[in-house]
DNA sequence: GCAATAGTGTCTTTAAGACATTATGTC
DNA sequence: GACATAATGTCTTAAAGACACTATTGC
């Protein structure tokens, strides 16, 4: 820390993200075909380098929503995963890599001829059950960005960001259905829901389907932390 | 991305330490005394920036642990906090902090005399009272490993860190309750422990105090992840 | 014996889970 | 009417919380 004039390591600064959605009651994820080498033609999560040293961490993960996800970034949940930092997570040299979380309603197809060009929203069964390999450690991001949704839907109001703005209450349960990965009893789901206060409020309309009994739109409620949580059945015995 | 040749930002990379630890039933951080500016004479996390491009984060973690807390990282609990990057964050230029947050067990005073002089074990009372402020955004830093803290003991038994290799259930008890903040009923925390599969296991010895009947030892058990979880009393109603 | 702490048992209250029932729409 | 989905009610079981009680030490 003294005697000899200290230089900085030439590290490079990274962002990306893990955006989630939900389409056709199935988890997926948005990934960009990579042009370029390393790893030219892998799926990898949207991301990119700083722009400048001005740029907040926050500000560069929106700017990267917009330009790589053709995302309006505004309406959508963000939050920082952490930092991925192996010495040789990216062939080129020094990458330090700040991961953000993002969740989408359901969303149409990313449109071809922009940045997004070659984006496409992949099931998350395609990544971890081997059939789809990422590039570098992106694969190790994403199943922390899954983790981290599973237990937010716990305890915060998260869960709605996946659907618009207003949604009845068993689409809010397919959200948590297709997250957790388990299936939960409809009427249970329904009195819990309903018993945190704050979670969810009633939205006056209702939503008339082919078949059935209209169901009443919610939307989402003051409260952003649950309380009392909605613990997610635990697998082990 | 393309036409001007791209020159990489300047931005520095540091790790910082959130180190916790009990003492006299309190949960007390670690703080160094800044002896240069900027912020100098103020309390700060231990942390500093990366050696050489080379270096893992969780390896520079390790080694400031070392140098500036004098602590043998090897038998410490050591996880990522996340990484704080708002441009203005510290005043000599961009530097991005990755936090780490590490528990220990009661340890004495940190020894003057090595890099550790000006290092003190404080209680965080007095940094959330608002009695003390600390350097930069440490403030922060600080709240959310507290918070980390808070949430990992419902669900792994990281409350064994903050105590010594063998431990009564009382002493497991003062844990909870410090990092918690509440005050448990001892019977039913001494059921629930020991109902967790693979939480503790006993150690065979007994500790004996001046007073009272004497207490079993145990120490930490095969199971890292609580199932059941220790859920902590919600506060709100 | 008393004081003090460790550990066990029991009861009450509450939440979780299983599942029957009623309500309201389309065809 | 049949059918499908929404919403409510009831019962059983498991966990959480309050607290009485017994056990084992030092003095």
């Amino acid at each position: 820390m003294s005697g000899t004039p200290w230089k900085p390591p030439p590290i490079l600064l990274a962002v990306d993200l893990v955006i989630l959605t939900l389409r056709s009651a199935q988890l997926h994820v948005l990934l960009v075909e990579r042009g370029i080498e390393p790893y030219k033609g892998r799926y990898a999560l949207p991301g990119g380098f700083l722009n400048n040293a001005d740029e907040d961490l926050c500000a560069a993960a929106h700017r990267e929503l917009r330009e790589e996800a053709n995302l309006n970034a505004a309406h959508l949940h963000l939050e920082q995963l952490g930092a991925y930092g192996a010495p040789d997570r990216d062939p080129r040299g020094r990458v330090v890599s700040v991961a953000y979380l993002a969740i989408a309603p359901g969303l149409p197809e990313p449109e071809a001829g922009t940045d997004a060009a070659g984006a496409a929203w992949t099931p998350v069964r395609d990544i971890d059950s081997g059939r789809l390999e990422l590039a570098f450690d992106h694969r190790q991001i994403l199943t922390d960005g899954i983790e981290r949704a599973r237990t937010k839907l716990e305890h915060s109001s998260l869960a709605t960001a996946f659907c618009d703005e207003t949604f009845t209450i068993a689409e809010l349960q397919q959200v948590y259905e297709a997250v957790w990965g388990v299936s939960l009893d409809p009427r249970n789901f329904y009195r819990k829901v309903r018993g945190v206060p704050g979670f969810i409020v009633a939205a006056g309309a209702e939503r008339r389907t082919t078949k059935g009994r209209p169901a009443q739109l919610f939307r989402s409620g003051p409260q952003t932390v649950l309380s009392p949580p909605l613990n997610r059945p635990h697998s082990g015995q």
